[in-house]
DNA sequence: CTAACATATGAATAACTGTTCATGTGTTCA
DNA sequence: TGAACACATGAACAGTTATTCATATGTTAG
């Protein structure tokens, strides 16, 4: 029994010259992390359904916490993550806040997804 | 003290008919749902990582771990992830599983997040 | 058939994430 | 100045998720 464990290809190497080349062409670890941070954004129904709101139509919080039928508390919070990310930004007026999406990457991005889906 | 707990906008119902003609312009929730999950699967910066590698050339699950400095096991789990997205597919030869892209919404949504990112 | 190996997978654990609850902040109006 | 209100935020809790470890599956070579 006495596994010495072959952790994966020790023996072969199959393709390290491929490996080699292919790891040279992807974007730096940083890069690509800020990306899945971004996409994660993109990875949670609350915050899709009120892109999507947003896509219509400037609103505030409160028309948010109404339309998707979620807390105040709720909506802000995402709102948060949103504005972080830079995908949404805001106008006060009053005591309003007037939440709208802060450029048309969001279109594009929400658009390609539902390609995929809808195919 | 004795809070009636005015929760969100009760009086005044600030835009209740832009509520209501923006929800009417909303996608269905499942459709959001499934586009939430398929975000999910790009919010993670490992499966990220195999994704750029796949773009670059077909690859076998332990070129993927030595690739990514993963364990196989690791890259075999999100591997499965992916596949039950349909964002990868693979062939078999042997006893080797030779893993590559579904199609080409993947480089879609990748780059379209990319230029969110760069801008 | 059996040993070797590439890959898959179930269970367990640690880290992360979204919501709720309670409360704080900033603005308006009287 | 103080009450009312729209919104923000911190803490806590529950649910989710990615990795690791151990082991199972499926294929090839001898």
């Amino acid at each position: 029994m006495e596994s010495n464990q072959p952790l994966c290809c020790d023996t072969t190497e199959i393709h390290m010259d491929l490996v080699e080349q292919v790891r040279s062409q992807l974007p730096q670890d940083e890069i690509l992390y800020d990306l899945a941070e971004l996409f994660k954004i993109f990875g949670d129904s609350t915050r899709i359904k009120i892109l999507y709101a947003l896509l219509e139509s400037e609103l505030c919080v409160c028309d948010l916490a109404k339309l998707m039928e979620v807390s105040q508390s709720a909506v802000s919070h995402q709102l948060r993550v949103l504005k972080g990310s830079k995908l949404v930004k805001f106008r006060r007026e009053g005591k309003v806040l007037y939440y709208s999406l802060a450029d048309d990457h969001v279109l594009s991005i929400l658009n390609q997804g539902m390609d995929h889906l809808t195919e």
